[in-house]
DNA sequence: AAATTTAACTTAACAGTGTTAAGTAAATGA
DNA sequence: TCATTTACTTAACACTGTTAAGTTAAATTT
C-alpha cells in the first residue's frame, strides 16, 4: 500500500504545484490574462502537462473557485463567535463586501463567472456548489435567529437570507465591474464608488434596524 | 455636401449590417461564441472588414451594449404612466426582472461584463455610461417621490435607490448565472430557481411596504 | 477620354488561445 | 536484462483578435 501512497501523494503534489502557479497568476495579473500556457511556463513544466492533472482549465478554475471558498472561511470563522444574531448579520454583511473588494479576483470566480457552475453540471459528482450552499446556510441561519428577535417579517428565511444576500452580492457585483464609479460621478453629490457602497450599505442597515418589531 | 452625406450615410448602412449580424449571433448563440470571423462570414464579408468599420471587437460590443439599453427603454417606458410612485417602484422592479430573464445575453453586457465599462475607460468622450445612469436616476426619481408618501427613510434617494438596484441586480446576476439553481436544489423545499426569485421580490416589496411611515 | 487618386475591400500573416495525438526518456517490475 | 509503466515533451489542429500589405473598382481630376 505504501507504494500507492506515494503515487497518489505525489500526483497530489504536482496538482498542488499547478494550482499554486494558476493562482499566483490569477491573483497577479487577473484572470484574463491566466492563460495555460503561462501556468505551465510558470512552474518550467510544457503546457500539455497539466492535462495529466487537471482535465481542462475549467478543471483548474473550479479548483481557483474552491480555493477561493477556503479564503472566504477564515474570513467568516471568526464571526461565529458574535453572540447576538443581529450584530452577527451586520458583521457578516462587512466581511462579506471586505473580501470582495480584497479579492475582486476570487469573488470573480466564485460568484459571478459562468465556467465554475458549468463544470459542477458537467461533472455530475454528490457535491452541488457545497461553498456556495453552506455561506448561503450561514445566512439562512442567522436571519432566522434574528427574525426570532423581532427582525425582519416572519416570513421564509430562505427568501429574506436572498434578498440579504442578493443586495450585498448586487453592490459587490456592481462594484467590481466599475459601474458604480460611472453612476456615481458627474451626480452633483460626486461620490465615489466606495463612498456609495459604505453609504448604501449603512442605510440599508438602519433601515432593517428601524423596521424591528413591525411585525408586518 | 450630398457627396458627404452620402458617403456617411453608405458607411452608417454597413456598420448597421455588421451590428445587426453580431446582435443575430450575440441572441442565438451567446456572447462566448461570437466571434468577429463568424460576424463577417454571416454577411459575406472578410473578418478584417469589420476594422475599417469599428475599431475593435470591444467596440462592436459596446454597440450591443447600447442596443441593449435601447431595448431596456422600451421595456421602461410605458412606467410613466403609473401615477402612484411605489406602484411605478413595483412594476419597475417586475419590469427589470422581466428584462433580465427574457434578454439574458444583454443584461449581461449591459451590467455584467466588464467590456463596455473599459471601452468607455478608453473613449473618453462625454458620455459616460449615459445608459445607466438614465435608469438609475429613473429608480432614484421614483425613490424620491416614494419617500413623500411617507415609503421608506428619509436617507439620501440616492443610497435607497443603490439598495434596490443593488437587490434587483443581484438577484438577476445570481439567476443568470445559475447560482440560484444551486442554492435551491436539495434544501428540502427543492426551490426552483424561478420560484426563489419570485418569493424573495415579493417578500422584499411586502417588507418595504409594511415599514411604511415607520420614519425610523 | 485618360490618368490619378481614393474607397472598399481581401489575402496573408502574426501572436496568442485551449486541447489532442503521438513520441521519448527515465524509472520500475519481473 | 527485458518489458512495462510513469512522466513527461514535441508537433499539430482549430480556433481567437488584429495588423500590414495588396487588389480592384469606382470616383475625381486633368
Amino acid at each position: 500500500m505504501k507504494g500507492e501512497d506515494k503515487k497518489t501523494n505525489r500526483k497530489e503534489d504536482v496538482r498542488k504545484l499547478i494550482l499554486d502557479a494558476a493562482k499566483k497568476l490569477f491573483v497577479e495579473e487577473g484572470y484574463q490574462s491566466t492563460s495555460m500556457r503561462k501556468i505551465a511556463s510558470e512552474i518550467g513544466y510544457s503546457p500539455t502537462a497539466i492535462y495529466l492533472y487537471y482535465k481542462d482549465k475549467g478543471d483548474v478554475v473550479y479548483e481557483l473557485h474552491q480555493e477561493g471558498f477556503s479564503l472566504l472561511k477564515t474570513y467568516l470563522m471568526p464571526l461565529a463567535t458574535v453572540e447576538a444574531p443581529f450584530e452577527r448579520l451586520k458583521a457578516l454583511g462587512r466581511t462579506y463586501l471586505n473580501f470582495a473588494k480584497e479579492h475582486p479576483d476570487f469573488y470573480e470566480v466564485m460568484f459571478m463567472m459562468k465556467e465554475p457552475m458549468v463544470h459542477l453540471d458537467n461533472n455530475p459528482t454528490n457535491e452541488m456548489w457545497e461553498g456556495g450552499k453552506e455561506m448561503f446556510g450561514f445566512i439562512i441561519a442567522t436571519i432566522a435567529e434574528c427574525q426570532q428577535q423581532g427582525y425582519f417579517s416572519k416570513d421564509n428565511p430562505q427568501y429574506i437570507a436572498l434578498q440579504a444576500w442578493g443586495l450585498v452580492h448586487g453592490l459587490c457585483s456592481l462594484y467590481i465591474t466599475t459601474r458604480l464609479d460611472k453612476v456615481g460621478m458627474e451626480n452633483i453629490s460626486e461620490l465615489s464608488a466606495d463612498a456609495l457602497l459604505e453609504n448604501a450599505y449603512k442605510s440599508f442597515v438602519s433601515f432593517v434596524e428601524s423596521s424591528k418589531n413591525s411585525k408586518r
